[in-house]
DNA sequence: GTCTAATTGAAATTAAATCTCAATTTCAGT
DNA sequence: ACTGAAATTGAGATTTAATTTCAATTAGAC
């Protein structure tokens, strides 16, 4: 599971497997879906664990290397992040209104996108498609 | 031309086009394609024209909502903005390495994305789509 | 020209994230 | 288990981006 690999992530790099980088990635699997970095750190102070806040930043560009943790917007003040394990690729559409965040995958996106990296012989590692608007209830 | 454009978005919103928002908005107008708030303060000090930090990043708000101009990414610390004034929307690759931004627009990705949209009963106002990874010349 | 509401700018403030560096901890090699 | 080198930590300082404050100024409707 997710902790073997994040040790295997860090192993390779040469890395330590240290109790704060457990406890960020304990704490990331817990919090919602979406969440921010000071989210994460509040919660970690909550919960019994300890970690400090450079840490908690530390640690999360490591999960974000080792994909275990995506990064997904970056719309309003801070980042916002998500725990991408076992959960597949998605975009988001964000409601300029009540905030909320809507999921989506597509197929044809995806195969879309590649076709366009290829073409401008980019190598496309990662995209963030973010789509922003009024959702369902807020059309009224 | 622009300076129209901005003039009745301002006089819409019952507010005052003023010698400062004059400067900001001409500074755009021969500042790089992609530009960010500091890099448009420096220049226009520089330039003979006057506007405060404070004016600058205020006045980017407006031009954002007027529509001349457009955040890109919010990939590294701050905001990027793009004019687009005269330009049709596209999409952006940024090179993790050297840091290029590579423009493209696909009319099928626009369709798709309406098609989401629609099926989500999202009304779409905007989208970003930012592709990370290696350009052409950074792949070897 | 007058008047009022909008605007400005300098400096303080907020907020997110990173950096510093002495003290601590991990873990590979024994 | 012990040791030592190298990685890591945390508290607080620092950096950077952006916003706020508010008294003084200015635009523009009348």
């Amino acid at each position: 599971m997710q902790n073997k690999i994040f040790q295997n992530f860090l192993g390779q790099k040469g890395l330590k497997m240290t109790r704060e980088r457990f406890a960020v990635l304990e704490e990331v699997s817990s919090v919602p879906v979406h969440f921010d970095p000071e989210q994460l750190y509040a919660r970690i102070r909550e919960s019994g664990l300890k970690a400090s806040r450079a840490s908690v930043y530390r640690t999360l560009s490591l999960l974000v290397e080792s994909g275990l943790v995506e990064k997904v917007s970056r719309s309003g003040r801070g980042n916002i992040y998500e725990h991408t394990y076992g959960r597949r690729h998605h975009d988001h559409m964000i409601c300029d209104i009540c905030g909320e965040i809507i999921e989506f995958y597509s197929e044809d996106l995806e195969n879309l996108q590649l076709d366009i990296c290829t073409s401008n012989n980019f190598k496309g590692m990662s995209h963030t498609l973010e789509i922003r608007g009024h959702c369902e209830n807020c059309r009224r």
